[in-house]
DNA sequence: CCCCATTATTAAACAGTGTTTTATTTTAGA
DNA sequence: TCTAAAATAAAACACTGTTTAATAATGGGG
């Protein structure tokens, strides 16, 4: 009685401090240098102990990866700071590239890496909810832009679509090291830059 | 006499078997796939004699994102064709898609793979002239369009960038695979529409 | 023609990797 | 206290990129 629910909370514990330890030296070294031998030694277990509570490395990147997400939707909510869903959407944009600028890594993770899409592929997932997430929010403040007559209507999809794809295009683009030694004036106020371009071509139409 | 221009000549000769079959197992398994000693196998030579013509890894992957490049850019010199800039800049935008739609594990290579540029890094180089080769002949393009008065005018090089972003972008969720099971409708059009729209949002104006 | 220095090539080793198999230890209930 | 189950770990497997040390081939000079 209670012993076994002990021993629950010791397995979340120590299955948290797994993807605690993954984490930091994943933050600290990055995805490649990140081995199982590593972060077992710093939690003081066997490499094959890390087995019992995940499937596999890319489990514990996919784990990492639908965490970020929770703290991506949550920055992303500051946007209805705005009444103005047009003011919304640039500030969307704006939150979005932050976290990309402030979390490389992290970014890395949920947008460009193959490992947790990886992992979903191997679970027969139908959905990648934690993009699909992130995605009908975009779709929301845009519809909202759209009832309010503020955008030209079109396809919400294809528009939303459009604004993911350029945001990330220039994170990416930073984040894999082809925005640099291509010749640009100022490259560290580029992607500031493009964005207030893209933002007044939005608007404008 | 002859015999160390011969020499020279075997050298060159071994130096392209290499790389050509690195880039066909590349093709076929993917890069992570693709080893040292997958290489020397089908050579039929031994894994050390590979670092006698290469220093590492990443620079035979760095070798084979340069020969792209070079397709890259004769692809994008079709859109020659069209006389005037902006129905060019249009023609651009579509080759540089179906580049990245025809050939996915070359576009990874060049534009989101870190080797090719720690390779650079490496080498201590300033530029990366492939990449700034074809970001100047974008400029170009947009610039004419701009002396024609075809585009609003705005500054070329955030311009290039968005445009660039956009593209890249779109690419990069698909070949990534993070454009899929998002809920979209016709997830197989999602780019051919969304360029349509962004190319009215960029003549409109 | 033979020797020798140079070049080319390889075998073997190093230091890792993710993962699995086979023990071993710990634990909790009967 | 004994036992079955659960947790952990040691060792092994099949790899990886890369380096070192040894071997084989080559072509020019005496």
């Amino acid at each position: 009685m209670g012993v076994s629910e002990r021993r629950i909370r010791e397995r979340l514990d120590t299955r948290q401090s797994i993807l605690a330890t993954a984490r930091a030296l994943f933050l600290l070294k990055g995805f490649e240098a990140t081995t199982i031998r590593n972060i077992a030694e710093k939690i003081e277990y066997s490499p094959s102990t890390i087995y019992q509570y995940f499937k596999d490395k890319n489990e514990i990147f996919y784990t990492l990866h639908t965490e970020s997400f929770l703290e991506l939707v949550k920055q992303m909510k500051r946007s209805e700071l705005h009444e103005n869903p047009l003011e919304q959407l640039i500030a969307l944009g704006k939150i979005y590239i932050q976290f990309a600028e402030d979390n490389p890594e992290l970014y890395d993770l949920m947008f460009i890496m193959e490992a947790p899409i990886d992992f979903l592929n191997l679970l027969d997932e139908t959905q990648w909810i934690e993009g699909k997430t992130a995605f009908d929010y975009l779709k929301s403040v845009i519809s909202a832009c759209i009832y309010k007559g503020l955008i030209k209507e079109t396809d919400v999809d294809s528009l939303a679509y459009l604004i993911w794809s350029t945001v990330h295009g220039m994170v990416t683009l930073s984040i894999r090291k082809r925005g640099l030694r291509i010749g640009l004036s100022n490259p560290e106020t580029i992607i500031e830059r493009t964005f207030n371009i893209f933002s007044k071509l939005l608007v404008k139409s």
